[in-house]
DNA sequence: TTTTGCGCTCCCCGCCGCGGAGTGCTAAAT
DNA sequence: ATTTAGCACTCCGCGGCGGGGAGCGCAAAA
């Protein structure tokens, strides 16, 4: 990859004038010429010294034309010196603090919770939002339990790091008692609790075999029983753990309105693989990170940016949320947005008990 | 509204034509006039001829033109007649019977078979396939049980006719030891098992109140934890009863694509009212029930239709689902795959236990 | 009743020409 | 050494024009 622009190898007043640029072009769509530069930017200078600033700068590759008459438009790489040298991030409204507090405000389950950060990013940028739920991967379990809802059907309940909980119903082999289960939950429980959930499974599903001659009947039922459990429960579904909404926010964003690269782009929402990927690189930047166009390296993404921010509760790093839109987007009011609602939605993880 | 037209008031030939004009729309979505109609339809007649036809089915308000000098097009009412009483339904590949099949085997939960239909039908149709939940009208508390997470957080399990099975943690305002919790829960299964769920919690919620003072104070507890369960519970989500997927595919339907349209579309999707509308009042249609563009009576439908199939288990309605695509789609081909899965989710329904 | 013939309508498409916006280059001005 | 003015040129967008094609309705002939 060729290096980024610094802002120190610019002078001054290019600089001046690209930003002008970029936010004249982020207001308009339109692409930008000298003669608008000329009046806009409070420098007094004439036409045809921006023309040569500006083909300065296109040599530089921030900005380029779409044809050798019209006026310039930032680049990829334009839009990144822009986001990191030249931006001067807006100041919400407080009526927007206070609409995003109320929306994230923990008044009920965490799935609900997350669903609603996502429309609200969506719904106050006028972009696509998503949320990318907690990863899986440090679960584990606290408690399994199992109640009978007749005589061979059982419910398992599994309590998973303090606050999910999955359920199952499985079917048994023979008869089991209300004090059985008791039973076969407590053995389950005292081998099992706080093990780390693949762990778990694995264990059960493998060495279990071999403890089965060492204890008594009702122990074997539990590990069998268990494996049932856990058997079923390998597909743990890991397509759900993105949240999006407002896609069709996107669909009037007109300037890229050619349908089929926005039907690209929504199929790769369903499909979710390549957003979650890119989701997982934003979860270690220890803040906002923003991914610009072509750079992303997802070719679906090309002319789309996505701003992405970290949340974390008690000190720990929960997942990513984000928004998606045009490269041609309010990047000083969509950043501190999703700054803040990160902030937000960690508070609201956080104090709850 | 305007009568519709029975196929006997038509000539036999007329009809003849009508089919055939109205096929071949579908297949190519341009205006088709009298010599290409000429050519098609095997009746040995001159364009003039069919020209005169063609009159007066417009006359009937069966067939328009998009102006004075195009070919014609079927209008909402020709497509009734069309789909009512003219059109020869395919038989099904066998592998696309094998597809659905395998697709619909009973292999794991509810829902994630739910989800399974509803993409499948997007994918072999390629339209937006639509899949309403059943009703939790008639959804009767079967169980109720009460498990310590912790001295003071409890996790409140309800299991909900048979199969569905809903958790909630709350949090209480003293500590409960699990033998209370026992009692607790065999208290309030005594009362409230096999009743309505609505009763039960209205029951829960206002008269349980006055009892208060008969009952002894374990028992006092029990009210209490019981209202806060159901109160957090009363938010019972009524959005999530309808599974959509394949939207995308009517990106490409071309002749659709002016994205307003399209957007206002998706949105309802979103909203889910509109349909959900549409879908309740098929659920008593015992079979295929088509809705055709304007007819529906909502305007985001006009241009698409709706085929849709109630699909039962163990002798009971469970619910809808169809499909969603431009009124020019291929009836005959979409129609027993409707009706297929429909039958099919209703087996792999049934015979789970 | 069907067909032929004819005049007419309307869309679509390519073409042309024009105005507008903007560029690059060179020469003059500061 | 910059900056500016002047100028020629490029390219888009738009409206008007014209011809070809598809199709229609109507009237008269078969």
């Amino acid at each position: 990859m060729v290096s980024n622009i610094d802002s120190s190898q610019l002078s001054e007043r290019s600089l001046h004038l690209f930003k002008s640029l970029v936010e004249h072009f982020i207001e308009d769509g339109a692409p930008v010429g000298s003669r608008t530069l000329a009046r806009d930017s409070k420098l007094n200078l004439s036409p045809a010294t921006i023309r040569n600033v500006m083909a300065d700068l296109e040599e530089l590759g921030l900005l380029n034309s779409p044809h050798i008459s019209a006026g310039r438009v930032p680049t990829a790489r334009g839009y990144r010196l822009f986001v990191d040298s030249l931006l001067s991030v807006d100041h919400l409204d407080s009526t927007e603090v206070e609409q995003i507090a109320r929306e994230l405000a923990p008044k009920d389950d965490v799935p609900a919770l997350m669903q609603r950060a996502s429309s609200m990013l969506s719904d106050i940028t006028r972009l696509a939002g998503v949320v990318m739920l907690p990863r899986p991967e440090q679960s584990r379990l606290r408690q399994i339990e199992f109640i009978a809802l007749s005589a061979r059907r059982i419910l398992v309940i599994l309590v998973v790091n303090e606050r999910e909980v999955q359920n199952r119903i499985i079917n048994t082999a023979r008869d089991f008692s209300p004090a059985e289960l008791q039973q076969v939950s407590n053995y389950l429980n005292e081998i099992f609790a706080g093990k780390e959930l693949n762990y778990v499974r694995a264990t059960i599903l493998d060495e279990l075999e071999k403890m089965k001659e060492q204890v008594n009947q009702s122990m074997q039922a539990a590990i069998e029983m268990a494996q049932t459990a856990f058997d079923a429960k390998a597909t743990t579904k890991p397509d759900d753990d993105l949240l999006f909404s407002g896609q069709t926010n996107l669909m009037d964003v007109a300037e890229l309105a050619d349908i089929d690269r926005l039907k690209k782009l929504f199929e790769s929402f369903n499909q979710k693989r390549d957003i979650l990927h890119l989701l997982e690189q934003a979860i270690n930047a220890n803040g906002i990170q923003i991914f610009i166009g072509e750079e992303s390296g997802y070719d679906v993404l090309d002319n789309y940016s996505v701003v992405t921010a970290p949340y974390e509760a008690d000190g720990q790093m929960l997942g990513v949320l984000g928004v998606i839109g045009p490269t041609r987007m309010h990047y000083e009011r969509v950043i501190p947005i999703v700054d803040l609602t990160a902030r937000m939605l960690g508070c609201a993880l956080n104090t709850r008990s």
